[in-house]
DNA sequence: TGCAACATACCGACTGACTGGTATGTATAT
DNA sequence: ATATACATACCAGTCAGTCGGTATGTTGCA
């Protein structure tokens, strides 16, 4: 929809600046406490262009979870943990990656929309059910393997169901971040990645010592 | 320190007012969302008292951390998941005591701890830090009963020590808030403590259907 | 016992900075 | 000519925090 503009072509047009502010800047502070104009100083652009190109701080809001999604799939999608031959070392190989990628500064690796979902979860369903989608969405990436991983090793409880096993991979991420925040330490996002994938090989029986 | 008033005896003093009133406003609005009107709205304050009581918003913070875990502390002392003899029913009985409070809206039953750590993390270290020992206090209550559950059992590896399964419980509990906030559902958290009653088992080598 | 001196607990009007949002103007590309 | 993509100035409301004041209880001394 914009077109690229000449007064700064060299960054990418104001919609996308501002995404990209929203995106950074709104992890580090949450969403309320960020300004529209702390975004239009990070971004580079006047008020003028942010109302132009979103209604209102809200909508600027949905609009930067589903940008996050966009991002977000692309660099999965992309990722290493899919080239193992069986179902059950991709979904560890997803646990290993996703521990891998902790790195740098807490606002730099948490997440956006778990952020901004807990943030407005009772005063902006918009934002919260953008997030959710977000969320649920990658969550449901990892179904098939899980689902791959149970028939190839004959699990046949219904216990626990591959899509309940992925949304649960979501959680201990979710929960890892809000620890790492608590306690100003990445590790702790980090060891409850550790636990969920002892957890993982114990549901299909299989050694810790397996390579992921 | 602060003494009965006239004014308003049968509802306590105006600080004890202000952080009740913090403790359900801030759990559904947010910290920065959460102005000092409506803190003083709420608990039927002015802002004198207010700012006679608190130095800053952020002070109301650090008193609201503190608060609550004066409140969820003899709390979970009172709780009956301590009464099975065994150290490792304990443990499940605290999992199923931690699903079965799960109930009515989400801001009644999620953390508040956990919601401020994750919004001022970066840009109030007082709040942060105050959060932190409130978390991790609380994982601290479990580790003697995982530890003597180990020794019960006969658990010598040193993969996972007590302590870091205490502090995983209360990653995938925050990490259960933030999905069913997210999804608008409460199920979502109670989901996720249904895994980790599964993995403790597992790690334990109980079978699913041990009484909790 | 009485009373001055003080401390605590509160009241609510006020301030200046900042908020999200608007109105209007202009440059550029088609 | 028209639409897009901005820029600038501005607005009304809200924000955290201040300040002078009052009501009420406590302390210590005569």
């Amino acid at each position: 929809m914009p077109r690229p503009t000449k007064q700064s072509p060299e960054r990418g047009n104001a919609r996308t600046r501002l995404l990209e502010a929203a995106r950074d800047v709104i992890r580090a502070k949450g969403f309320a406490a960020t300004s529209v104009d702390d975004l239009c100083r990070a971004a580079d652009v006047t008020k003028g262009a942010f109302f132009h190109h979103f209604e209102s701080k809200e909508a600027l809001g949905v609009a930067a979870a589903e940008f996050w999604t966009k991002e977000v799939t692309p660099f999965f999608a992309a990722a290493p943990y899919h080239q193992p031959a069986e179902a059950l070392d991709r979904v560890l190989a997803y646990v290993a990656f996703r521990k891998a990628i902790i790195a740098g500064e807490i606002h730099e690796f948490t997440c956006l929309v778990g952020t901004m979902a807990q943030e407005v979860h009772a005063s902006a369903p918009d934002i919260r059910d953008a997030c959710g989608r977000s969320i649920f969405g990658h969550a449901a990436t990892l179904e098939a393997d899980i689902e791959q991983a149970r028939r190839d090793h004959g699990i046949t409880t219904t216990a626990w169901a591959a899509e309940s096993l992925a949304r649960h991979t979501q959680a201990v991420l979710q929960g890892g971040f809000v620890l790492a925040k608590a306690g100003n330490d990445p590790d702790l996002a980090r060891e409850s990645l550790d636990h969920l994938d002892r957890y993982i090989r114990h549901l299909f029986h299989v050694a810790e010592e397996r390579a992921a």
